[in-house]
DNA sequence: GCGAATGGTTTCATAATGCAACCACTAGGC
DNA sequence: GCCTAGTGGTTGCATTATGAAACCATTCGC
């Protein structure tokens, strides 16, 4: 039988957070969300994408907890989807993506916008990941450990 | 006609990755790679996954630059698949994932693995985005920015 | 040279995607 | 209150991707 394999119920956290938000559209429309997006329609128009696969979409992203569907806030009786915390909690994937694209998944002087700091309208340094003690670590210093303790 | 819709020529970063690494199974196999895994056979026993699927992401990967494939280190006559600087470079995407998880994807107590300072032991610390300057950064600080000028 | 392992491809059933049509409800004009 | 447009979906159907299993050519260990 070909029923699609779920990744769930996954020990390893980057398989699940690839389970709840690692599909393209899901991904789009949480980045719409962070950069103002509330309502179906705005969404729809914004992504270009089939009605009943937004729905879908949205649905789950709800069902995770990542949005939530509050009374819209001009007043009308349609609802707003919004991110919750868990939700804005994408961000540095987000901008690690980002990242990652504008580095690697143009050619060189194609990409046309940028991640830049509203203060001073500079781009924004590249995320860096750093030892509890404030050391800078790349992907060789670092290694996967398990808490074998029963609790 | 239903044609999937492709995000390879999408203008936003965060489409583009998604297009190239936005894949479960890709992610998992670029995971395993950074782990230290090289052989088909390898890749296939760790992640449980079909061969022809297997099969298809790999050439995907290696078709967009982020795998090679080189002679084997064994000696053998069979090929190995290794990471590009490129797909080194997911790095951070794969940590930004695994903090996200770590913290949203797993009931309380349920996760049983982190990632470790080699070093010392120690938990590393969350990705942090900083601006030129140096100071930490949260979403609501950041904006997209077009750079209009037709360069 | 022989049996097993490696690294796939092929076949076929099932599941997801996406376009288009349809529909109930809401909003706003008058 | 009535009519029309817009919002927020659902349903039906064609196309595409996923996945299990079977099959197959090379290569390895001996």
């Amino acid at each position: 039988m070909a029923k699609r394999t779920s990744l769930e119920a996954a020990a390893c956290p980057i398989a699940r957070s690839m389970s709840e938000i690692g599909d393209a559209w899901s991904m789009l429309i949480i980045r719409d969300a962070m950069m103002g997006a509330r309502r179906f329609s705005e969404f729809q128009k914004k992504l270009g994408l089939a009605k009943n696969i937004l729905a879908t979409r949205l649905r789950a992203l709800v069902a995770n907890g990542i949005l939530t569907m509050e009374a819209a806030a001009d007043g009308s009786a349609y609802q707003d989807y919004v991110l919750t915390a868990k939700g804005r909690a994408v961000f540095p994937v987000m901008v690690a993506l980002r990242q990652w694209g504008e580095d690697h998944a143009f050619a060189p002087g194609e990409c046309d916008n940028r991640l830049v700091d509203r203060q001073t309208s500079q781009p924004v340094r590249a995320l860096e990941l750093r030892s509890a003690d404030g050391r800078l670590l790349s992907a060789g210093d670092t290694e996967v450990k398990f808490t074998t303790s029963g609790a």
